[in-house]
RNA sequence: GCGGUUGUAGCUCAGUGGAUAGAGCACCAGCCUCCGGAGCUGGGUGUCGCAGGUUCGACUCCUGCCAGCCGCGCCA
């Protein structure tokens, strides 16, 4: 357990002692390190609850804490603060359990809890561009991050793979090639293996074929029945769609494969089809559709509506479904394949509506089971206009060519440094591989997923400041001492002391890494675990500077130090590995 | 128009109803006989958009207003 947890369990006691809610012995580390290590603010509200002086409930608290050998000092303060600080004995004492613990003192989950993932994955033939980092890495370090606290988790990438674009590219290539088989309505098969166009092909036709159904009604309304055509099953249109399913996925495995993110399921809108017309007769025999203006709809407006709430569209005025229609049917098909407690769908802020449009009209038709629906949203990535960078005809970024920037930016960085120098090409290569990648994801998850930002190589890449790169190298340097520590045949003891300013205040902030992880899962946030991750980087840089560990004589010291700096090594490589990022042996 | 969201240091942003509102960048000054100086140590700025309210206590909760961004039935 951590001692956040143990401190808070044994402050809990004291307030139960007394006849008051356990809930206000929590304890976090002191906002006034001058003061103490840790504080409870709780006796004020207890006053507040039970009428009276905040002052004096504390010193009731602090006379029963006062008894415990751990702690130096145990007072009371301000208008009913309770700090503690703890014997030094105890403090390094608790460094060296956290230290030997694989867990580093992070509680695994009470109540575990079965997590479907929804990517919102990329649409096939579009080209995975930079808006799709953000769903990709916040949704991966979800994923890592729920695994480690305990919870079963799938995730689906969850493919846009049945709508209108397939439509569109379907007409689109007949257009170029009407002479291939996939047109013949008379024709049923079999049709060539070799697809008729690559993933650069599709890529290409795409925003044409989009740009013409924009300006010409009849376009649309050719692409529109395409797709209709090809969700009843028109043979032709289903082998092409194969086609175009297979080239994407291979892209998309290897951009995804290049961010080191994997998905349990590969699904997407089309697993579902079959799935629809049942769904529409229970929708149906349940009395949820309406007829409006042609289209059949699901009310979602709730009592205390405080807003217009539009109705789902759930089958069109042409008969077609929609994306709401397919998140419906694949909610259904998620409760009958694992029957989740929560599914989260980390996707673009802007569709927060549709969202809760779906939200409600699954819990309305008793469709979602005991799953939890949850919109993930993150802001968009911006250029340095303020504007989203995102796919318009022309200046496209595609995810692997930004990739490729991150590495190449990394690598003139390495330059600049005298960094990673006398290693073979392959070693070079793969640091600045490792680099480029830490600086993009970590400055993509050091924001608040709600916030929008502005997309900036330059400075993701640096190596000072809140950088991934800033982290990496804090990493490497811990790294780098072990390896000469190993030569000359010093090793890590116990955690002991004395102990000075530096060393204290690292084992503080080493003491937060379970509340991190905690509020992190809880709120589902992994900025949190970047704010921990810079803190505990800075708190070790001045360690590092202010106590030496190789050139210390006293071997009991040095002992110490090397165990400390093993522990904050630990840390490091546990919160960056839930981040999602690799960190080098040396750079 | 309705709804959502944001407004905190020169810039970019943190901030679980609690103590003296914090980081990074930028700027200035120190620190290399010492484990990797892309580091560390100091230096200082704030009508927390504005006005009310709740509270022992408000950047945080509530109401109104102002400004920006986003969304609002048959695209996804």
């Amino acid at each position: 357990m951590s001692i956040i947890a143990d401190l808070s369990q044994l402050v809990s006691d004291a307030f139960q002692e007394l006849g008051l809610d356990r809930g206000f012995g929590a304890v976090a580390t002191s906002r006034r390190p001058d003061l103490a290590h840790f504080q409870c603010n709780g006796a004020m509200a207890a006053a507040k609850q039970a009428r009276r002086a905040p002052r004096q409930i504390a010193e009731e608290v602090v006379a029963i804490l006062r008894a415990h050998p751990e702690f130096d000092v145990v007072e009371v303060a301000g208008p009913g603060f309770i700090n503690i600080k703890l014997t030094e004995p105890a403090l390094a004492a608790r460094a060296d359990e956290m230290r030997l613990d694989e867990r580093l003192g992070c509680e695994r989950s009470a109540a575990p809890e079965r997590v479907v993932i929804d990517f919102g994955g990329p649409n096939v033939a579009k080209a995975m561009h930079v808006g799709h980092l953000r769903s990709s890495v916040v949704g991966d370090c979800l994923q890592r991050l729920f695994r480690f606290v305990g919870d079963e988790v799938v995730s689906d990438i969850h493919m846009g793979d049945w709508g209108l674009p397939m439509g569109m590219l379907i007409v689109e290539l007949e257009r170029r090639r009407p002479d291939l088989p996939y047109f013949d309505a008379e024709l049923s098969g079999p049709y060539p293996e070799e697809p008729p166009v690559s993933v650069d092909d599709l890529a290409e036709m795409y925003p044409k074929a989009a740009a013409l159904a924009k300006e010409d009604e009849t376009e649309r309304e050719k692409a529109r029945l395409a797709t209709a055509q090809l969700q009843e099953g028109r043979p032709g249109y289903r082998a092409l769609w194969q086609h175009f399913m297979n080239e994407s996925m291979k892209a998309m495995k290897a951009d995804f494969g290049a961010l080191g993110v994997h998905f349990d399921w590969w699904l997407g809108e089309a697993a579902v089809n079959d799935a629809i017309a049942p769904l529409l007769a229970s929708l149906e025999a349940k009395g949820a559709l309406e007829l409006s203006q042609g289209a059949q709809v699901i009310t979602v407006v709730e009592e205390g509506d405080n807003k217009e709430m539009p109705p789902l569209i759930v089958v069109k005025s042409d008969g077609g479904v929609t994306y709401g229609t397919t998140d419906l049917a694949t909610i259904v098909d998620r409760v009958a394949r694992v029957d989740p407690h929560h599914i989260l769908y980390v996707v673009d802020k802007r569709q927060h509506l549709h969202f809760e449009q779906v939200f409600r009209a699954a819990r309305r038709c008793e469709l979602s089971g005991r799953a939890q629906l949850e919109h993930i949203a993150f802001g968009t990535v911006n250029g340095a206009d303020g504007k989203p960078f995102k796919t318009r005809e022309g200046g496209v970024m595609k995810l692997g060519d930004l990739i490729a920037r991150a590495t190449e930016q990394a690598n003139l960085r390495l330059e600049e440094g005298a960094l990673a120098k006398d290693v073979d090409q392959e070693i070079h290569d793969e640091i600045a591989r490792k680099v480029g990648l830490a600086a993009l994801k970590f400055a993509d998850l050091a924001n608040d997923r709600e916030s929008d930002y502005v997309f900036n190589l330059e400075k993701f890449t640096r190596f000072e400041g809140k950088t991934g790169p800033y982290l990496l190298y804090a990493t490497v340097r811990i790294k780098s001492i072990f390896r000469k520590a190993a030569e000359r045949g010093f090793e890590a003891g116990t955690v002991s002391g004395p102990l000075s300013d530096a060393e204290r205040k690292l084992i503080l902030v080493n003491f937060l890494i379970s509340s991190a992880v905690q509020r992190a899962h809880a709120e589902r946030r992994p900025h949190l675990l970047c704010d921990f991750a810079y803190d505990l980087a800075q708190a070790f840089s001045r360690f590092y500077n202010n106590c030496p560990i190789l050139a210390e004589e006293d071997p009991a010291i040095r002992a110490s130090r090397l165990a400390l700096a093993g522990l904050t090594l630990a840390q490091f490589e546990l919160v960056l590995g839930i981040l999602g990022i690799e960190t080098p042996e040396r750079m």
